[in-house]
DNA sequence: TGATTATTGTTAAATTATTAACATTGGTTT
DNA sequence: AAACCAATGTTAATAATTTAACAATAATCA
C-alpha cells in the first residue's frame, strides 16, 4: 500500500469513529452518502478516499460497517498497537490524558512526564506520571514511540530534542512553539489560537 | 480586502505570534526566510501571504516588525474586541479557558456555560460560569459572538443549535460530533484523536 | 562608481486536493 | 424480460495551494 495522503489519513480516522457510532446504532450498512452526509463531505470524496484503500462495497447495500471498520484499522494502525505518552501533565495534558486513556484500542497511553514534584510518582488522569529525569529508560523500557507534548512552551524545543534522541518517533505538538525534527520522525502541530483567531476573521468577514 | 484563503489566515495568526517573539527578543526587523524558518515554511510562502495582504518591507532590513504585526491585525482582527464564551467548562473547557484567558487583545473569554451545580456562578479558570438556562440571556447581554465547544459529545448538537439560534456566528467545536451549522455562521472543528491517528500512521509507514 | 549581492514582489508553473462525469453493476419495477 | 434505478469505482476536469522563476531594487564592496 503507497502511502496516502494526509488528508486521506485524516478522514479515514474520522470514517472509522463514524462507522463506530453506526454500529451503535445497530446499523450494518451505510451508503457513501449517508457516511458523507454524517461528516459534512461529499460522497465522491467518501468514495475516492476508499478507492485508494482498496476496499469495495458490497451489493446494492452499501458498505459493511465492520469489514470497513477493519479495513481502516489494516491501513492506518500498527500491527502491534503503538505506546503514547503524554509529556507535561498540566491542564492540557491532564485533559487530553483523561480523554485519551482507553480510547483507541492500537494506541496506548501509557506513561506521563513531568517535572513538578507534586505531580510524579502519581497516578493522574488515569495514568502513571513519572519524573522527567526517568524520560530516556522509560521510553526504552515501556516502548513509548510517540510524544503528545503539552509543557510550557520555553520547555518544548530542549525536551523534543531529548525525546527524539531517546527514541520518540512521532509528536503530537500542543505548545505554541513550532518544533524541528529530523527526518524520520513525524511531527503535527496544532495551535488553538490560530484556530480561534481563525474563526474570529470569519465571523467578522462573514458580517461584512 | 478580498476573502483570504483559510490556509492564509492560519498562517498570519502564526506569523504575528512569532513576530511577537521577535519583539520580545528586540529584533525590530526580519527577513521573510527568517520568519519562515521559524515556521518551517518556506520563504516563498510567507512574500506571498503578505503580497495578499498588501505588505511591504521597508529598505533591505526585512519587514518592520511591529509594522506587521500591526498590519496583521488590521486584517484578521475585528475593529473593535469580539467575546468569547467556553461552553461545557470541564477538563478540556477549564484547559481551554485557563491558556486563552488576557492572551489576546481583541478577543475576550467573557463567560463559560455548564449544567453542573457544582460549577455554575463561581469563577473557573478565571472566567466566570453561568448556568446553562441562562445561555441566551448572557449571550445577549454580553454580545458574545463565538462559542469554545467542550461538552459531551451527546449534547454538541441541541446545544449548537440553541447557541446559533441565540445569536453565535462562530464555533470551534472540540467535540467528537460533526456538527451542522446554517449558512453565516463559521464552523472550525478540532478532532485530537483524528491527530494522533495520524501520527501514529505515519510513524508506522515510516518504519517500514 | 560600477559590479556584486541579498532580498523582495509577482507572475507563471507544478503539485495536491476536490469535484464532476460517466460507464458499470446488479437490484427493482412493470 | 426489458426498462429503469440507485449506487458504485474510476478517470478526467477543476480548483486550491505551494513552489519555482525571475526581474527589480537598493545596499555593500572592490
Ligand atoms: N491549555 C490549553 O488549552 C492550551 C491550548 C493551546 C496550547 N497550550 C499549550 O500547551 C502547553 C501546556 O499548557 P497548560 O495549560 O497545560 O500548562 P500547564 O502549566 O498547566 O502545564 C504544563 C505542565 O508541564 C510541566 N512541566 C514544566 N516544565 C517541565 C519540564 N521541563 N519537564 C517536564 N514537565 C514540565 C508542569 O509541571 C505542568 O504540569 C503550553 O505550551 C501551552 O502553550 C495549552
Ligand atoms: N479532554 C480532551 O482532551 C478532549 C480531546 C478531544 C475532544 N474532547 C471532547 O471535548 C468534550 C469535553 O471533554 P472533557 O474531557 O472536557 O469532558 P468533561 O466531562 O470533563 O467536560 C464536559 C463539561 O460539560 C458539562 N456539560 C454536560 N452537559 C452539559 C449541558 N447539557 N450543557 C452545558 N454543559 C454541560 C459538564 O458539566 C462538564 O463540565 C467532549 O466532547 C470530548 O469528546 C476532549
Amino acid at each position: 500500500m503507497m502511502k496516502l495522503p494526509g488528508k486521506t489519513v485524516e478522514r479515514l480516522s474520522e470514517y472509522r469513529r463514524t462507522l463506530l457510532e453506526c454500529l451503535n446504532e445497530k446499523r450494518n450498512f451505510i451508503f457513501s452518502h449517508d457516511l458523507a452526509a454524517r461528516l459534512h463531505i461529499t460522497a465522491v470524496q467518501v468514495r475516492r478516499d476508499l478507492m485508494l484503500i482498496g476496499y469495495s462495497s458490497v451489493l446494492r447495500k452499501g458498505y459493511d460497517v465492520r469489514e470497513l471498520i477493519d479495513t481502516i484499522g489494516k491501513i492506518i494502525d500498527s500491527e502491534e498497537s503503538m505506546n503514547v505518552a503524554v509529556i507535561g501533565i498540566g491542564n492540557l495534558g491532564r485533559a487530553v490524558a483523561g480523554y485519551f486513556k482507553g480510547k483507541r484500542s492500537k494506541l496506548n497511553l501509557v506513561a506521563s512526564f513531568d517535572n513538578d514534584p507534586q505531580k510524579v510518582n502519581r497516578v493522574i488522569s488515569g495514568v502513571k506520571c513519572y519524573p522527567y529525569t526517568d524520560i530516556e529508560r522509560m521510553i526504552k523500557e515501556l516502548d513509548i514511540r510517540i510524544a503528545i507534548l503539552t509543557v510550557p512552551p520555553d520547555f518544548a524545543r530542549e525536551i523534543t530534542e531529548e525525546a527524539v534522541r531517546f527514541g520518540i518517533k512521532g509528536i503530537l505538538n500542543f505548545t505554541t512553539i513550532p518544533l524541528n525534527v529530523p527526518s524520520g520522525v513525524y511531527l503535527e502541530e496544532y495551535d488553538m489560537i490560530t484556530s480561534i483567531e481563525k474563526v474570529a476573521y470569519f465571523v467578522k468577514e462573514n458580517k461584512i
